[in-house]
RNA sequence: GGCCCAUUCGUCUAGUGGACUAGGACGCCGGCCUCUCAAGCCGGUAACAGGGGUUCGAACCCCCUAUGGGCCA
């Protein structure tokens, strides 16, 4: 049970900075399931795990809970690990690194959960279950048509010594059921609802060991969480429901029970129900990291997004490194509401973290993006001198690491634009057609220098009696093909004077003809 | 439907009986700046689900209702 910090007189630091005591050994496990994709809900269940760990100096373990057959992604677990890494949370035993309490991999541990079943049905604390599909449907249509709530009617649990060799000589399939009390309350705690109290007459008899042998969920996390000494359970809220048969199992089995924090769901951004794949690609808003991380997030963004849904140190502090994310973690300052997931919020700071990179680090960010847009080899771009003096007007302009491809393409491709995109408002074709013209001379006569460059072509609009940004603008089409593009001197220097007067020269081409031709 | 969990601005959050005319952030709106778009700066909008208690006093404690969510079927 988490203590309240103790608080002086007279103690002038912030509240904030103080934490829980961490226990004496901590040891967390992610236990993802590879059924498909590291998705919103697992990251942040992991991110949690991993800052709990380390801010107790403990263990952050992988366990992959590969017990359920019919749904495994044979890739998963690379995008599992794959994702956890690129969110910079390393463990410190798994699969892949090994470690005193493996296989880390529950498929490979059938033996340890075998042999526990085997050993609550000798304690007489489950039991042999031969009922056939067959039959439990059969039970199960007769409760719903007495208006019964549908459940295993305990059968087997009263079979005789007898019956069962008789039906083991038989050769015939069975399951192992819990003997579930059939009546008492069953109390769970959980570090941030506290008492968890449930009827027992509510509970099944529940498998543990199906006819294949695999153990079901609660079983092989029992006997993992166990004997791989995790010290807090750190899982989603949808687990609550099967927390109270895990304590019967632990009671059962004679263990001490890891604390438990179940935490809060991540909701669907209208706050309608689970995020889940199908209501993401419905919204078009990512969900899984990799696509995340395909979009253009960055990931120290997606930490710092991630870790402050649902949590929060200081109300007033919402940027933050991962190492102070780390030294304020408690688990006291979860908030056990269910969170709808802030997207704006990540637009924003992912432009926030993006700002803070340095010209060369969002250079290496940007060159698979920009390699892949535009088909260049990385190599290339890195070496063009052109598209590193654009980037400082780059960076303020971007969100995410894909939207700088539109942004500097003129470089690289020959601009194309309808004519009539080249006359500012409140002007006319001639007037366009002046001003361009009259610029093409002052820009090839000026010295090639944006103040320089600047000054003249103010000036020149002066003269004209028009406004700068009505000659700017042609000015920008003509060598972007765009009307919203960095600042236009930093165009026209990272072209360099001759590109630019082509690109001018064509564009007085196209609008003059087409001005003849009566448009 | 049963069981469980939750309930502060649109959203993420602060708040643990008096410091609350309820604070911060994103978004949104307006302004400044301005060659487009951004960035930046300034300002604004906006919440304690409802009803009962307990208490001198309740966002905060208790109960009921409602709503939302989760799990099972």
């Amino acid at each position: 049970m988490p203590t309240k910090p103790v608080r002086n007189e007279g103690d002038k630091t912030p509240m904030t900075s103080e934490t829980t005591p961490c226990p004496e050994r901590v040891r967390v496990r992610f236990a993802p399931s590879p059924t498909g994709y590291l998705h919103l809900g697992g990251a942040r269940t992991a991110l949690y795990d991993w800052l709990y760990a380390r801010h107790c100096d403990g263990s952050f373990i992988l366990r992959i809970e590969d017990t359920d057959r019919k749904r495994y992604v044979p890739d998963s677990v690379q995008d599992i690990m794959d994702g956890l890494r690129w969110l910079g949370l390393d463990w410190d035993e798994g699969p892949d690194v090994g470690g005193e309490y493996g296989p880390y991999i529950q498929s490979q541990r059938l033996d340890l959960y075998q042999k526990w079943a085997h050993w609550l049905v000798d304690e007489g604390k489950a039991y042999k279950c031969f009922c056939t599909p067959e039959e439990l449907a059969q039970m199960r249509k007769e409760q719903q048509a007495r208006g019964e709530p549908p459940r295993y009617d305990r059968r087997c649990r009263y079979l005789t010594p007898e019956e069962v060799a008789q039906r083991e000589a038989e050769g015939r399939p069975y399951v192992i059921r819990f003997k579930t009390p059939l009546e008492g309350k069953v109390v769970a705690y959980d570090l941030l609802r506290g008492l968890i109290e449930v009827d027992a007459s509510t509970l099944d008899d529940f498998i543990l060991l199906k006819s294949d042998g695999y153990p079901t969920y609660h079983l092989a996390v029992v006997v993992d969480d166990h004997f791989m000494e995790i010290s807090h359970v750190l899982r989603g809220e949808e687990w609550i429901p099967s927390l109270p048969k895990h304590r019967l199992l632990y009671d059962a089995f004679g263990w001490e029970m890891p604390l438990h924090c179940h935490l809060p769901v991540i909701l669907d951004p209208s706050g309608k129900g689970k995020m889940s794949k199908r209501r993401a690609e419905k919204s078009g808003l990512p969900i899984l990291i990799r696509d995340f991380r395909e979009q253009g997030y960055l990931p120290e963004a997606m930490f710092n997004w991630l870790a402050r849904i649902g949590w929060s140190y200081d109300p007033e502090v919402e940027i933050f490194s991962r190492e102070e994310a780390i030294a304020h973690f408690d688990l006291k300052d979860i908030n056990p509401k269910p969170a709808a997931a802030p997207y704006s919020k990540l637009d924003w700071l992912n432009g926030v973290y993006i700002r803070r990179l340095s010209v060369d680090e969002l250079l290496e960010r940007l060159l698979p993006f920009l390699s892949r847009d535009l088909d260049i080899p990385e190599d290339t771009l890195r070496s063009d001198e052109r598209l590193r003096r654009l980037l400082p007007s780059v960076q303020e302009r971007i969100k995410r690491l894909t939207e700088a491809t539109p942004l500097v393409d003129f470089l690289y491709r020959e601009p194309e634009y309808e004519p009539a995109m080249l006359i500012a408002r409140k002007t006319t074709a001639a007037e366009t057609l002046a001003a361009l013209q009259a610029a093409r001379d002052v820009i090839a006569q000026t010295p090639f220098e944006a103040d320089a460059l600047e000054k003249a072509l103010r000036d020149l609009a002066a003269q004209m009696g028009l406004k700068a940004g009505q000659v700017f603008a042609p000015i920008r089409v003509a060598l972007t093909g765009k009307k919203v593009a960095p600042p236009l001197f930093d165009i026209i220097l990272a072209l360099g004077r001759e590109e630019t007067l082509r690109r001018l020269d064509k564009a007085i081409a196209l609008l003059r003809q087409w001005d003849e031709e009566g448009q």
